[in-house]
Order: C-alpha cells, then sequence, then structure tokens
DNA sequence: TGTACATCAGTGAACGCGCGTTCACTGATGTAC
DNA sequence: TGTACATCAGTGAACGCGCGTTCACTGATGTAC
C-alpha cells in the first residue's frame, strides 16, 4: 500500500542508522540486508525503494557515520580544553566498548582497503580530521602540527583497533592508559 | 588414493601458508575454502582431512603467520640499529602494499573482535611483540620502556592501517613518512 | 467538498548463487606374513 | 624378497543454508476533476 510521503524520508533515515551501527559492530559482511531492515521494523523487500544494492548502503552509510563523528570533532574545536578532551574520550574504555557508536576508523580499518567503493568517502574523513586536529590541538609548534597530527591520530586508531582485539582486559586497558599518557 | 606420509605434513603448511596470505589480504570471510585449497594445488573435500573447520583454520593460519613475524622481531633484537630498521621497515609502503605477507595486527587487527576463536592468539601475539619492543628498542628511558612500546606499537598499526585505506596515494605516504619520522 | 483513480512504499514468496561441509569412491602406499 | 591386503589422503558430486536481489501483489495516500 501506499504510505506517507513524510515518512519515507524519515525511513530512510533510519536504515542508515541501523545500518552504520551494525556495520561498525561486525563489519558489512557480518551484517544482512534483512538484519539491517528488521532493525528499522521494515522486511527485507522494501530495501531496495530506498538502495540501488547492499554496496550502496555500505558507501552512504559510512559517510553517515563519518559525518556525525566530524560534527563531534567540529564542536570541539571552540577550545584546546574541548580538543584534549575529545582525544581523550576517544582513547577511553567507553568508546572501545561502543564500536556501533564509535569512529568508523577504528571500526571498520582493516577492512576498508578491501571496499574500494567506502575509499573515497573514507579518504575524505581521514583528510578531514586530520586537518581539524592539526588546526585545533594545541601543538607545541605549528609549524610540525601536521605532522603532529597524523602521529596522534595514528596513535588513537592503532590504540582503540588493539585495544578491541585483545582478549585480556589488563592488557586493553593498560594500552588505553598509555596511549591517553602521551597525549597529556 | 593413498598418498605418501612425508607429503602429508608439507601439504598442510602449504594450506597454512596459502590461507595466512590470502585471509590477510582479504579477510577470513572474503576466501572461501575452495580458493585456498585451489591455491595449495588439491580440491575442497580435502581440506577435512587436515582441518576440523573453516575456523579452525583461520586460527591455526592467524598463529602461523604471527609466529612468522614474530620471528623476524627476534632477529632484530640484535642490535638497537636492527630494532629501529625493524620499525622503520614496519611503516614503509613495501609493507604496506603487500599485506599478505605482513602484520596480521595491520590485516585484520578490526575483524579481530568479531573472531572470538582467534582472540587468543592474537592477544599473546600483541603482548609479545609489546614486550620484545619494550626490551630492545633504544627507548631514553628504561622506567617509560613498556609504556612508549605501547604507544609505538599503536601508531605504527594505525598508520599502515590508514595508510592502506586511504586511496590518495600522497595522503597515504605522508601518514608512513610522519609516522617514520616519529620514529627517529 | 466529494468522488474516482493513479501512485508507489511495503510485503513476502521466490530466484540463482556461492558457501561450508559431507560422503561414496579411488588407488598408490605402507604393512603383515 | 615377494605377495596380499588394509589404509587413508585426495576427488568431485551433492547437501542444506543464507545471502542479495526480484517481483507480483496490496491498499492507503495523493491528485485530478
Amino acid at each position: 500500500m501506499r504510505y506517507p510521503a513524510s515518512e519515507t524520508a524519515e525511513k530512510h533515515v533510519r536504515i542508515l542508522d541501523a545500518a552504520a551501527r551494525l556495520f561498525r559492530e561486525r563489519g558489512s559482511a557480518g551484517v544482512s540486508v534483512s538484519e539491517i531492515m528488521q532493525a528499522t521494523g521494515l522486511t527485507h523487500g522494501a530495501f531496495y525503494n530506498h538502495f540501488a544494492s547492499k554496496d550502496a548502503l555500505v558507501v552512504e552509510s559510512l559517510a553517515h557515520a563519518s559525518s556525525k563523528s566530524l560534527k563531534d570533532l567540529t564542536r570541539a574545536q571552540q577550545s584546546p580544553e574541548e580538543m584534549i578532551a575529545y582525544v581523550q574520550k576517544y582513547l577511553s574504555a567507553s568508546h572501545r566498548d561502543t564500536p556501533g557508536d564509535g569512529c568508523v576508523m577504528t571500526a571498520l580499518g582493516s577492512e576498508i582497503p578491501r571496499e574500494p567503493l567506502a575509499q573515497s568517502g573514507f579518504t575524505a574523513y581521514v583528510r578531514t580530521t586530520i586537518e581539524k586536529l592539526a588546526d585545533h590541538f594545541p601543538w607545541p609548534s605549528k609549524r610540525s602540527a601536521r605532522a603532529d597530527s597524523i602521529r596522534m591520530l595514528s596513535t588513537m586508531v592503532g590504540a582503540v583497533i588493539l585495544a578491541r582485539a585483545v582478549n585480556d582486559a589488563e592488557l586493553s586497558d593498560e594500552i588505553l592508559r598509555d596511549a591517553r599518557d602521551g597525549v597529556k
């Protein structure tokens, strides 16, 4: 049957939200179209009224998630203290424990090379993050800010990925703690 | 038909080698049992004479790959210069461009949390790598060597993952270069 | 404002496909005598 | 040393399953008059 036009756009966003969360939690190959549609309260057949293919959803949902993360970073630009807080939160147990709400780089970093269609969006996300960190984090020298930003982002991404992968809680906490201590 | 007993063990290792390479290149979900067996010159049916399941192969082949990587690191323990060279090589374009021969952390880091059976082996690999870097890399202070080692490993892993994921060659090179410069 | 009809998002059965896994069969190897 | 037979790794057809995708159908919504 036909549905109110006002609801269609809202459902589109709900699919994106559910997909962005599930893909970050389980990888794009680890979630089926049916599961995503079930999470939005619809059936799988309706999916193709919203997206051309699962691949297209992967691309769009990761861009969606990245854009949300960038909004948080943009909000933190207000002050050096908030930039430091942003990085500390990135390296927190709560970020480690909620990949579905977290950064796409840490949730899917090692899978992106195998998703060629998602690489351009991902690259833009990495580039913008590097620039914002370089421009607004309180670096000792402005001359080396960009290189410092790249190194810090690499440490953040690597630390969260390792902290999630390791099945020893103490080692995981230690990795995050040491990474945070390197920022202070 | 029956085959020479001497060849059986050798075939087992060939399966492990092919699996370790393909899994690092394409992820464990991205490679089929048939492909792996084809890569060793056998048919898929023979697989179950060597391994109980695909999951078991994932576990064993990643342990196999990790143990090979650790041998390289152990070889570098001979001198501080070789430890620095090891890290520089880790952060090289050649490591970035050959994930099938490279470090399991960078090839599969963000997928390990979804492979519970592989986590124990992975954790042991991370722990040993941290310890070897802490013990043999020329750190300025022995007191902070372990925390420095964890930070450096995080940077190495994050930088190679980002350098592989990004589809802009300049940015990719820049990430590796800046990460290397942080080590010198 | 009321009526008749076209629209189109959602449903759920059905599709082809590739996957992990099983199994009856093969036949050279290894062993018992 | 020679012979008879049991062993067992490899083959390839077959299995059930879940996947992405398609499609005929439904019926409330939006529109034309």
